[in-house]
This record gives structure tokens, sequence and C-alpha cells, in this order.
DNA sequence: AAGTTCGGCAAACGACTGTTTACTGAATGG
DNA sequence: CCATTCAGTAAACAGTCGTTTGCCGAACTT
């Protein structure tokens, strides 16, 4: 169901997605979706989870290696980059239902972006460049860094659309961007 | 009609939205959509173009002023905060189609900040801070401005849904995070 | 003054909607 | 082996939907 569900979300926003049309792409009666779920916005959150879950083993890989920041940052935008091939379906719901009319599926969203800069902040922490920083230059440079990594994600869901050297384009911007965050990372001087 | 449908779209999607809703909000007949949009994308796009009006404005209105880094920066993020607050249902719209189900719409918007991206790379370009850069790299630094101020934008949308003590927070942080990037600008030496 | 466009209406079409109800077979557990 | 839960079904309910059609008055053009 919840496959059936992500399948027709591909041109299709929550709110306007049916409890026949889902029951019918899974092959199954109406009345059966209401044996899983209340609502279809129950459906929609169990998808957040579904989606986030796999957001979150990418972003652990990307924080757990060492080396330079250099090669950090190709790492990163590579793994954002294979994750949203990867994960196209799921990573467009998120895109597309972080804004969308569903209040709670918003929320289990918001809130999970928030653990996620929590958790960037963290491992920000423990790098020597960090020595001297506030709790809150630190929750500041953390929420940057998700962001970008979000407006990345977008942009490389609506390249692979289409061609690959857009692809790379993008994937070269967001490597200068994040070479220059991390330049102004090493001059500040604190708020 | 316009404003019918932007004031039915604060809690739905445009896909979801139906002709007889919007004419219904309107106090018309439905027949009387068709006199005036083939579609309900029509009315969407329309609707982006006349959104997109006032961003523009609020754009140029950043971009004139002259004036040290600092002031710049704090001139922006109250900008953008009270654009949001006086065009909440417009901001609102283009969050949530910009990766909404209805793709003319998407399009329009995505090139529609494409084009802010080319007057703020414009703009940056004549500033003595970026003497020396290529012609890349500020179309890099352009993206990476119109990017945080859409995401700032978002972040004020869902804040003043409720406190106002939150919207301080964000505009903090977001100044914050436009000097982090300005001292990346100094430093900055080619790609 | 005549013609034409514009913006509006009511009515009707069949198709599709969410949800409830009562029923069924299979698996599970004591 | 009996009871119960589980996951499914068909049928029916009253609504709502998008769209087309034919009609109408007002306003504008010439």
């Amino acid at each position: 169901m919840l496959d059936a569900g992500l399948h027709l979300l591909a041109d299709q926003n929550l709110a306007s997605l049916g409890v026949r049309e889902v029951t019918r792409e899974a092959g199954l009666s109406p009345a059966a979706f209401y044996r899983h779920f209340p609502d279809l916005a129950a459906l929609g959150v169990a998808l957040v989870e579904e989606s986030l879950a796999s957001v979150h083993v990418m972003i652990r890989a990307v924080l757990a290696e060492a080396g330079g920041a250099e090669e950090l940052i190709d790492r990163a935008v590579d793994v954002i980059e294979r994750h949203v091939r990867e994960h196209r379906s799921h990573v467009r719901f998120l895109a597309r239902e972080r804004h969308g009319g569903v209040r709670r599926v918003r929320e289990a969203i918001d809130a999970e972006l928030d653990r996620f800069a929590t958790e960037v902040g963290a491992a920000l922490a423990l790098q020597p460049v960090s020595q001297g920083w506030s709790e809150r230059d630190l929750r500041m440079l953390a929420e940057l860094y998700v962001d970008h990594m979000v407006s990345t994600a977008s942009a490389f869901l609506e390249a692979q659309e289409a061609d690959s050297p857009r692809e790379q384009r993008i994937a070269a911007t967001a490597r200068l961007q994040l070479r220059l965050i991390s330049l102004g990372r090493r001059h500040w001087q604190g708020s």
C-alpha cells in the first residue's frame, strides 16, 4: 500500500490523493485501506518515516568520515547525488510535502530536519576548526549546512528528470558553495 | 477569481483544487471559470506571475541599496521578513507549488528563480569585493544567496503561523549565516 | 442604431468520490 | 479444537466533481 501511494505521488500531491486511487493501484478493494490507516494523512506520515530513515543513514555516512575539508566536501556531494538517484520517489515526496497541504506531514518532516541539524551540529563540534565556537554559532552553521543539503538535493531531483550534464553542473556548484562556506568558517571570529 | 484561488490555497495544493470550489468561493457559477482560464494549471501560472512580481520588487529593493556589508545584511533580512508578513498567501503559494504536482507551475517558478539569480549575479559583479571573480564563481555565489533567501523565507513562513520570538531567532540566524558567507567571500581565491 | 464581443447564468451529463456495513476465509493462539 | 483476530471482499449511500450546452443582458464599436 505504501508502495502504491509512493508510486501515485510521483506526479501528484498527497492532498489530492484519493483512497480509491491508492487501493486501485495496490490491487485491493477500497475498504481494505481502512484496515491499515485511519486517514490518508496517516499514510503520509508513514511515508515520511520510511523516507527519512534512508536519509538518516546517508547523513551518518557523510559525518562519519574523517579526512580533510576538501575530501569531505567531495564525498558529501557525491553521497547526496547518489542518494537522490537511488531514492528518487522518496526524495521527491519529501520535497513536495515539506511545504504541502497536509499539516501533520509537514510537521513530521520539519521535526526530522531539526533533528538532522542537531546531529550535524554535534559532529561539527568535534572538529578542531570549531574550537571556541559558541553553541549558537554551531547551530547556525549546522542549519546552513542542512539547508544547503536540502537545496542541493532538490536541484538534483529536477536535473535528473532530464540530462546528466546538468547534474554535473549542479554538483560542481554545490562543491564551490561548500568551499566558500568552509572558508568563512575558518575565518569566523564568533558573534 | 485569482483572489478566491489564492485564498483556497492557504491550506490546499493546487493539484487538489477544484473548479467548482474556486467559483463557489468567488461567488460565481462553475461555467464562469472557463471564460477566464482553460485549465486550473493556467490559473496557477497566473498566480505565479502575480506572486513573483512583488518578489521582484523586493529583490530590487535590496540590491539597490548602497552601504557596507553589515547594513546590507540587516536590511536584506528585514526586507524578507516584512515581505513574508505582508504577502503571506503569495509566498506560501510559491513555497508549496515550487515542488508541487503541477509541472507547468513548477517550471514557471524555477525559471523565475533562475532570473533572480542572474540579477543578483549582475549586482554582485558591481561590488568591489568581486574583483577578479570569474563568471562561474559569481553565478555560484548568486545561487547561494538566492537559495538562502528561499530557505529563510520558508522559515519565516512557518514561524509566523505561530509566535514572534521564533521569528526573531530565525532572523538572527539568517544574519549570522549571511555574515559567514560574506566572510568566505572576502577570502575567496577563485576556483 | 445595429452588430459583436464579453462575462455571466442554470441545467444537465456520467463518472468518480469517501466511508460504512455485513460478510468471509485464513491464520494464530491457548 | 475452538475462539479470535486479521486482512480482505462486495455493495450501497449520498455527494461532489469537470465540462458542455444554450441562453441572456450589458457594454463597446462602428
